[in-house]
DNA sequence: CGGGGAATTGATTGAAATCAAGATAGGTGG
DNA sequence: CCACCTATCTTGATTTCAATCAATTCCCCG
């Protein structure tokens, strides 16, 4: 686990209402990141700037519960550490190496990129049974963070690498998962370059109300910065487009972080627009 | 290459200023495809909606020559055979089978997919060397067209498959390529997501420049609609960027389709926006 | 109960799309 | 060889959708 515990200088400071020194860990959520950077100027130097509160929950970090991880295809099973995350805690940065691939036991992570002028695109969402975190190039091209708190089960790459070699299965597997992964970036190539922002916003409800199976309600682990980020809208817009959904009775809105589709294919017909 | 060849019913008129009937062949470029649907009542059936002109060029599709290619690794070279494609001719369609892998032997290729209403998402343009088409799960989730007349290398899928679980190296090698796309299809959305029109421009072209690596001029082998459709902006914007960078001297445009980079900083400052 | 971050809502601005002509150029046929 | 034709590209005027600016309101948590 050697590259996930970095220097404490990577920690930043809550950017927004700093109520004073540093208390270590935040109270809530910690003021939310944004890409309206206060500071146009940020050259992005290599990469890690304007990162988000880390090792924040008092019992983020404990030694790595040795713990047992499967990864590959049926039958194939590599056996990795799992590790917990606090909310908003970075699970590796751009430009670090890529020793491990990672995998979603429980909560939810976001995978982001930062345009040099400090905006973030959040390029996928990954909910417990994901795979992320694989760069065969030995550096990760983006970062990931927790959403919320989660668990995590890391894998040495060098051992799916050893997998990969000796196990025709292995390799098919992976070259699987990595096929998906560029069908659903390419999925969402297609929604931020040919959509409006309702449509935008129908397509990843659909996208969620699918992959939680949840009958009904959907309990978005996300705050409305990081659905706006994903489908490069601001908060606002967002919102707007949430609201004018719940008054077309597509949606009900129970509580902010919580979805009730009630008209599915009022949804579709959106997100075809 | 039994898939390349369709029935002929894929074949689709000029959808603007057909004088009469079809010639077999246009005489120019034909009518270039655009977005903007005159009849946006569309109904996305399965896949190969409108469809550009096929097949068109006299001398395309002959017997394919039974010539060679390389595509993995070094040391690994699979043969496939070499086809040739007219102008704007369909290369595979979303939702074919994807029988074979493709690599660009000269031309220039785009990939695309479309949204449900029929506004076009060019996902990457492909120059020689480039290998596209890659699709493990057996179907094809965009299309590929020729972009200007282009010589493409076909090879068998099952026998890329073979060489994988067979050889660590190729597998090792497809892996690289995939990531290698899953890479930029994220540096695309990035783009797509979180930049200005004439930041999206000013990438564009230093990723053709650094590609191409003509020292000075670029020939564009795609049109200002590909362009468009590529960075998700309309052709007049497109138009007005480059424009604005010739006025301000960051580049020259001794022809529409000919770009000469005058000043690669401005440009590298311009796409950072 | 009170504080603070998140979310909603409203007013205004702004960048790019759309609408609408022209200019240019490449290929064809006279 | 020249003149025309048609598609592509450029340029200008206007509209539109989402971003920005600016308050509230909602809630979670102490």
């Amino acid at each position: 686990m050697g590259p996930l515990l970095r220097p404490s200088r990577w920690r930043s400071q809550c950017r927004l209402g700093g109520s004073g020194a540093a208390t270590g860990y935040p109270l809530s959520d910690g003021p939310e990141f944004r890409r309206r950077a206060p500071a146009p100027t940020f050259a992005r130097q290599g990469a890690n700037i304007m990162r988000e509160v880390k090792h924040s929950l008092a019992g983020a970090c404990p030694p790595p519960t040795v713990s047992d991880a499967i990864i590959l295809g049926p039958g194939l099973a590599i056996h990795g550490s799992r590790m917990r995350f606090g909310r908003n805690e970075e699970i590796f940065g751009e430009g670090e190496a890529a020793d491990h691939i990672c995998r979603v036991v429980s909560g939810a992570v976001r995978t982001s990129r930062f345009s040099s002028d400090g905006r973030r695109q959040i390029l996928a969402f990954h909910l417990p049974g994901d795979v992320f975190g694989i760069e065969p190039g030995g550096v990760h091209s983006l970062s990931a963070e927790a959403i919320t708190e989660a668990e995590i089960s890391l894998i040495r790459r060098s051992l799916v690498e050893t997998a990969a070699a000796q196990d025709a299965r292995a390799a098919r597997a992976l070259i699987e998962l990595m096929s998906r992964q560029l069908t659903s970036a390419r999925e969402h190539a297609l929604v931020l370059g040919r959509k409006g922002a309702s449509e935008r916003v129908a397509a990843f409800l659909l996208q969620l109300a699918d992959r939680f199976r949840a009958h009904g309600e959907i309990s978005l682990p996300m705050s409305r910065s990081d659905i706006a980020d994903y489908l490069a809208l601001t908060i606002e817009t967002v919102s707007r487009s949430f609201t004018q959904m719940e008054r077309d009775h597509t949606i009900e809105l129970p509580s902010s972080r919580r979805v009730v589709v009630c008209d599915r294919s009022a949804l579709e017909l959106l997100q075809a627009a």
